[in-house]
DNA sequence: GTCTATACGATGATAGAC
DNA sequence: GTCTATCATCGTATAGAC
């Protein structure tokens, strides 16, 4: 049996360029966005909430954000970076196409794991910007997902990875993951590396034992 | 090999019982709705908007349903039951839980497949129901999940599903379908029975080919 | 930067004529 | 059942004093 995933655990390194350009209260704005945006979404979610979620008058925010849809561009925009980034230096640390993508969906799901928050509410409500910053956020989902495809084809190529369209594969990795942002509590460390190994185990081996 | 999953495609029979008990009308706005609250989400989805697309002024509407929430509480509670419906005749029809698991994920691929709008209203819209009613679709929800996971919680006794949280499995297939409903075009049959066979074999088998 | 005050369009919902 | 007319409220956003 192929056990390479138990070695390479925990290798990625997470950036958080989110705390870099912001000023604090900027960066509590976007904090308590980020959790209003992901319990109620976006559209449900009004500026009078969000000031009081950061004690502060409605007026007042204006003056660190110039519309509640920049705040959300902010939130979206970041996150794609994080995941742009990240996969980048997957690539540069692995020449091997399987361990590039065991690397790849380790990283979802730590991201997963550890900022609950702030990638929720991109993974779900970047369908609220507005038109132009929208056709620039596809651009750069439409790009990850090539990228990501371009590696799982090699897998395939190489005999590793079973020979299913790779946007399948890279649609259901995706989305398999996102159950962890809705139910999993970060309260129990011991717990998360469970889910981590149990669920990249899944993915890689499926639900039938041998 | 374990082959069983190429026998038994497509023996889930649908139910469609959404179309009893509704005026023609009613049908009308409860389709139109869950194409706008799919589209836009529940939130951002105005009742001038929904009149709009079915021809009607806003105050029509309410001589059909009581209010916003009322609509989107049939869409919610409906679907409910249908998934609910259906997996009491998959457990009538297998005692296998391997097979029953498997009928189960080929369900939810099908519905996918087939009913795109309504049900991704219902996947992603309930948390918008008030609070009452929040709970009880939450309790429903809860009783799915504890059936799903007993099937599971069997399999694995038996030896035929990874020992792995019953609760990670579940998720993980539920969620996993869920790109289904962002990003499968309903146009092509032949593709549709591609991509039902591969996300059946990528969750039952993984990624890693031996 | 934060406040008070306010603009003003959009929202869900109702009253009452036909 | 559908319409016109209307309501009260809430939405995002701005002006201007401190």
């Amino acid at each position: 049996m192929w056990k390479g995933f138990v070695l390479q655990q925990s290798l990625v390194k997470l950036i958080n360029f989110m705390k870099i350009d912001h000023s604090k209260k900027q960066l509590e704005i976007l904090e308590k966005a980020a959790a209003l945006f992901r319990d109620k979404g976006y559209a449900a979610t009004s500026m009078r909430e969000l000031a009081q979620a950061v004690n502060l008058k409605v007026s007042s925010i204006y003056s660190h954000f110039s519309s509640k849809e920049a705040i959300l561009q902010v939130i979206c925009f970041e996150n794609a970076q994080k995941f742009t980034q990240n996969m980048a230096s997957i690539e540069a640390q692995y020449n091997n196409p399987l361990q590039q993508l065991e690397a790849l969906i380790n990283l979802h799901i730590e991201i997963a794991l550890e900022d609950t928050t702030s990638v929720t509410a991109f993974n779900d409500e970047w369908r609220h910007l507005g038109e132009a910053r929208l056709e620039e956020f596809l651009s750069l989902r439409k790009e990850y997902e090539m990228k990501f495809c371009a590696i799982i084809e090699a897998g395939i190529a190489e005999g590793t990875i079973q020979d299913i369209q790779p946007q399948t594969i890279f649609y259901t990795i995706l989305s398999s993951i996102r159950w962890l942002y809705d139910w999993y509590k970060p309260n129990k460390k011991l717990e998360a590396i469970l889910i981590k190994e149990q669920v990249l185990r899944l993915l890689l081996r499926g639900i039938v034992s041998e």
